[in-house]
DNA sequence: GTCTATATAGTGATAGAC
DNA sequence: GTCTATCACTATATAGAC
């Protein structure tokens, strides 16, 4: 994992989406992207011409990342078993990745450029509705065999994406709020992940 | 509600509450806040000296706002009754301030200062702490009771914040990337606050 | 109380030397 | 490929006329 060989490409690359991930686009400077890759400022608009350019760059590997995590195959065991998985791994991207919901929400929420591109080349590709499709009549099939109760496809999953995300949102502010240490932090996300994945089990199961 | 009899330090102070809620603090600029109140740019800083001073203004009676509402006192019906109202109600207002969770998130996570300040000013404040600790002795009782499961207040409460507060920060994002029209957006929320409250009720309920 | 003008500092981006 | 220097612009904040 050394960063000496680098190239000043790739360090602008990396400094660039550290401080991306930490504060946005628009209070991230050029200056500042420079400054930490170890280079000129001259230098980032040499290799990548404007900071839009940069940045969308490394926006668009994050969207991918956080799309491709949920809508992961799972085969083995029941309906609830799967969600467990599908839960659980989720999380486990996301401990990985703190700042990423924010970053995305974050540009997303500010930018209506931003939201149109993500429809028409994220949420309208082929492959991806095809997952959704898949996973729809996962669910449908579950309400008809009666292990799950009715619910729709979609709030389904706002119900976990809403949970899973807040967790990862809230963190820095929950971390200073209750004055939490690292090691608090990481206890506070498995606990939510346990939560979480108990919520909507109980919020699937069918009624008896 | 005209906005004729309002004087210009008025107008600075709504024209800039609009502002930040729409793009958050640094994203707005004193000149567009004067462009909007109808007066210049200097005048923002005689009435409110800095810009800061001017938004943490605003971001206090927000905050205030924002940490109120969930907290009120409801008394009558059993439990649940209680919770499906404080939920409704929580969304009620998040209906009339849609801007303001991603303003309060966006804010607090940007700003380590605001959550020292948040800390220090609101959750250190002796009143709420007795708030939470009333919501607490009621959850305590329930699950003594056992009308409810077995469930941590600051989960339950986390719970709801993510669920309800997911709604309105996607609300945008939603609404663009689905190609939903103003009217579609309202019954999305309206829509959520079913399933969130039939979520909540479902996850608390204890098991037979 | 309201204005114009301005000081100061920062931004993204480019030109041009090496 | 990397640098310095600079342009055009915008920002916050203040000084001073009226």
């Amino acid at each position: 994992m050394s960063e000496t060989h680098l190239n000043t490409e790739q360090q602008i690359l990396q400094s660039a989406e550290e401080l991306f991930l930490e504060k946005g686009f628009s209070n991230t400077s050029t200056t500042e992207i420079a400054k930490r890759a170890g280079c000129n400022q001259a230098l980032v608009h040499y290799y990548f011409r404007t900071k839009e350019n940069l940045f969308q760059q490394i926006f668009i590997v994050k969207i991918e990342l956080f799309l491709k995590t949920f809508m992961i195959e799972e085969n083995e065991g029941d309906f609830f078993t799967k969600m467990e998985r599908r839960i659980g791994l989720y999380f486990d991207m996301l401990s990985n990745n703190r700042k990423l919901p924010f970053l995305i929400l974050n540009e997303l929420v500010l930018s209506k450029e931003r939201r149109d591109f993500i429809r028409e080349n994220f949420i309208k590709n082929e492959g991806r509705q095809q997952i959704y499709y898949m996973f729809d009549k996962e669910i449908q099939n579950e309400i008809i065999k009666g292990t799950i109760r009715p619910i729709e496809t979609f709030d389904l999953l706002i119900n976990v994406v809403s949970l899973t995300i807040f967790t990862f949102l809230s963190l820095p502010i929950v971390g200073d709020v209750l004055e939490k240490n690292k090691e608090e932090k990481n206890e506070y996300i498995l606990h939510r992940k346990k939560e979480v994945i108990d919520l909507i089990i109980r919020g699937i199961k069918a009624d008896n």
